[in-house]
DNA sequence: TTTACAATCTCTAGTGACTAGAGGTTCAAG
DNA sequence: CTTGAACCTCTAGTCACTAGAGATTGTAAA
């Protein structure tokens, strides 16, 4: 049995995190101790690995609910799991495409100005100004 | 001179998003009528317009606020706008960066999974419980 | 001119996933 | 037994909006 502070150390997220996770149902409300503190074992430190790397990968808390849900039912379909593992990659692959548009902009405005000139010349700003001079859209 | 909503419909920016610029201090504050209501002339559209333009490229109402400022100063040297630039292309592939790691892993995760086995035995749910299982850092 | 009603106004609160701080209590080492 | 780091709860702040309540205004048809 640990304190909030030893699970923090050891995986890494924040003690106020470990507290907001657990008001959020992410984690089962912890044993206490007679003075009221959270003590932890390996099921916990092991539930909150799986919580961090989850959002590591930038699943959302909603998301990770229903995974927990999923892996506490050893029995049931993973089809559930599997359509979140897809529609967290999709999300990523389209933020992708949409900050690959915004960088190829932004390399293009960079390039046009050195910074040597003066705000009424700068193709940054008239760039920025005008979305004609962008080359795709985003 | 036009209303808040003619504004809103010829920028795509919605109406209450407009009156939350003003609040942040990215437009000036507009002109009235005798009963209150906002109206707006080209400038205060093109003012509009360079926000939106902005903000879809992922500059920061804070970066944009320096970006006005510096655009209401034609005189002055306009390193300010590159550097913010320089910046926010940094951002942009940092960013890139990351998602692309994150790809990497969920989609060996999909492929690891067909969604027709069981919770246990669920190759995505596993992935997520152990980094160890990731090809990457992330 | 009156009436109807869409559009506008201000204000407050909610979103997601935390983070920061105040003010008070508990644990563990010395 | 004392000290002080770590813990507790609660509230509020972050960013860039978005939603809704309840009241007022603008405009066009009857
Ligand atoms: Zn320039
Ligand atoms: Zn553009
Ligand atoms: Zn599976
Ligand atoms: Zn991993």
């Amino acid at each position: 049995m640990f304190s909030i502070g030893e699970l923090s150390r050891r995986t890494k997220v924040k003690v106020p995190t470990i507290r907001y996770y657990e008001e959020m149902g992410l984690l089962v409300e912890a044993e206490r101790t007679s003075g009221n503190q959270r003590r932890y074992d390996k099921a916990g430190l092991e539930r909150l690995s799986f919580i961090r790397h989850a959002r590591d990968l930038g699943f959302s808390i909603e998301a990770i609910l229903s995974l927990i849900e999923l892996q506490e039912h050893p029995d049931r379909s993973c089809q559930a799991a599997t359509k979140i593992a897809v529609a967290q990659l999709a999300d990523v692959r389209a933020k992708v495409k949409k900050l690959k548009a915004l960088e190829r902009e932004l390399v293009r405005m960079a390039k046009g100005c050195d910074g040597h000139g003066v705000s009424e010349d700068c193709y940054v700003l008239a760039s920025l100004a005008d979305h004609e001079h962008c080359e795709n859209e985003h």
